[in-house]
DNA sequence: ACTTAAACGAGACGGTACGTCGAGTCTTACC
DNA sequence: GGTAAGACTCGACGTACCGTCTCGTTTAAGT
């Protein structure tokens, strides 16, 4: 079922891999995704351009994989909030929902303001945004997962009555993520702790006086 | 006392303004954003390169301006609910706020399965996302006036006694806003009228269990 | 007539031609005609590439058009000698025919010492030899003028009683130019002043024994 | 005491060697000199790169051996006019100087005729006219001894008292060969038979009107 | 026959140059 | 002086080969 032209990974360079990928989220980062280009990823990586085009049909797809890469192991030197790369990560349950989606939402409003993810997440948003293809991977491979925490925690807070029976979970999902990346992709005001908390108690709440 | 460089933009020509325009409307709906290119804007609207870069800074300009022209006049068949382009439009009061709500979000549902306006949107999202300077002018000159119509509306509601006095209302407007905006833009589910409805009672009534 | 995409030769910068032309002469001299590359010539001009190719299909192209700068203008510092270019000039007719051909004949050997012109002269001829469009080209532009005043001078001489009315001519012109040729391209032995009036003399009186 | 770096040539595949230069042979005669590559050669030969590589310094190499395989064995069907190849023949001596150049000359311009011979030598030529190291070894291997068989009869011939006591030999062989290659080279006039005799009738009675 | 080191096929690697595309600037002729 | 046209310099594209460098896998000489 192979490609007609597949390279054999098994004879991969992982030092060359690495060192692309980490060459790719620096300069992405100090030049931003349009001034981006695959020439200048291989020279900083010390690294053939072809050798990039044998892996990777696009610069996205580069950062596509390079933004895994954070999950993986460089900067982790806490013990379990790394809930932006999300993949194998669990989502907090202290028993009080709205401590949790606060704390971790508070969380996402610290990595929006680190420079060494804020770029990519914005390369990668844009790169989606205008093709489906690789949007769609983008949400698959990162997204997806993450939402899933999300909801499955709000699941288990249903399973406890916490939550009302007929709301509809995905909806719950988004009303908590989708404001927070609106502000900040489109800057229409600060991100901050206090927006975070403001949201969580909404969404919870409502914004209906209570009877 | 004229500067060396300023355009005299009394001597400018109506003609090519709007040929530019559609243009690159047109294109980037054909080609996308990323193959969209200022030769070929030219090309199609039989005008000389020289006079988009007189007017313009950039092809991302062009197209915000471009995305104005929807506004002015073209697809304005139907009465009321053009609340993308959303200048000069007001936000419907029945008087019933769900109703109004569900009203403007299913429409904007609706504009967002338009091919004419998805394309210059995304189009610009993703320039946005990137270039700091174009996204606050996207922000600035199509997103925040609408959004404030949205918030002019809650706070009518609020006078009216309908909302909690302590809900802050740009949070409750990015509450509405943000979620069909990323839903959308990353395609984590289906944008439906469903979905706008669901989002509107679970904006006002919130997520726990009622008591 | 015109093909469908030729450019507007009335807008051709003479600068930029020159530049080139004499860029991939002095490359061509320095690096060899196989490291002689497209972007070097255009480095080393101050040009684009792209108006390399705006111009000409290949380097050998432009090495053609390059060769004929020689006989336009720059190194005419004598009156009357420069028969490699060939294009203009006319063949000496001191009524001597063997002094006349041996005139000619050491000015070639001269040219073929001379730096300057043996570099781009191997590799046209390389390139003709290999590619048969610009072989025919070199051949008719620069070859067959020089081996018409050969000829031409032959036809005089014969008029005059001097040679055989049964002679070749055109054989007998490459009796005089194909050994020194040959000589000087595959190396087979000394090209000098010396070996050009040998073969004058013996192309003249032939080589078997008189009666 | 053996070098770091001399591959053991008592171990070399035969069949890889035949193989590579029946492939290059083949190929430059199907895509030409310039579009040949080691990749193709290898590929076409069914032979790792590296193998080139180890035993030949270049493609103009490998094509320079492979131009010996001719003079071997494939298509030695005739009984002697082999003299392109020229390596064991011996020149004809039927008494008749004049006939046995132009028997000579003649199996010449049919050999510079045939495709599977013209190919590698123009290849050759352009190479070698270009890369002095390699134009060097070319003359040697196989023109100079060719050369050698012409001189080697006139010698006999003049022995014979048929040629002039200060005919320079190495000039006259040249006025036999050179305007045969100079014709064929540059495409100066028709390769024929007729051109040949007309050549070796010329060269031994000069041009100039007998007394 | 068994061992073992070199040659082998394959092909990934760091590079250089290719020929093309488009960006943004500049020039020319026209209106 | 704005405009259509398009040539210009520049920089990046994605591809093709270069010559080098591992990888297993033959394969043939020496034990």
């Amino acid at each position: 079922m192979a490609s007609t032209k597949a390279p054999d990974s098994s004879r991969r360079s992982e030092r060359s891999r690495r060192a692309i990928l980490e060459a790719a989220l620096a300069l992405v980062g100090e030049v931003g995704y349009d001034k981006l280009t695959v020439e200048s990823i291989a020279s900083r990586a010390g690294v053939g351009k072809q050798t990039i085009y044998r892996w990777w049909p696009s610069k996205a797809a580069v950062l596509l994989d390079a933004a895994g890469v954070f999950a993986e192991s460089p900067p982790a030197e806490d013990g379990g909030a790394e809930d932006g790369g999300a993949v194998a990560a669990v989502f907090p349950d202290t028993g009080d929902l709205a401590a949790d989606l606060k704390l971790v939402l508070r969380a996402t409003v610290d990595e929006f303001h680190d420079a060494r993810v804020e770029a990519p997440m914005r390369a990668l948003t844009a790169a989606g945004a205008t093709d489906p293809e690789l949007g769609r991977t983008f949400t698959e491979r990162y997204l997806a997962p993450a939402l899933g925490l999300y909801e499955e925690r709000l699941r288990v807070a249903r399973e406890r009555g916490e939550i009302g029976e007929d709301v509809d979970l995905r909806v719950a999902v988004e009303m908590l993520v989708g404001p927070l990346h609106h502000r900040w992709l489109h800057r229409t005001g600060p991100v901050t702790h206090e927006f975070a908390e403001a949201l969580v108690n909404q969404v919870l709440g409502g914004i209906v006086r209570g009877t």
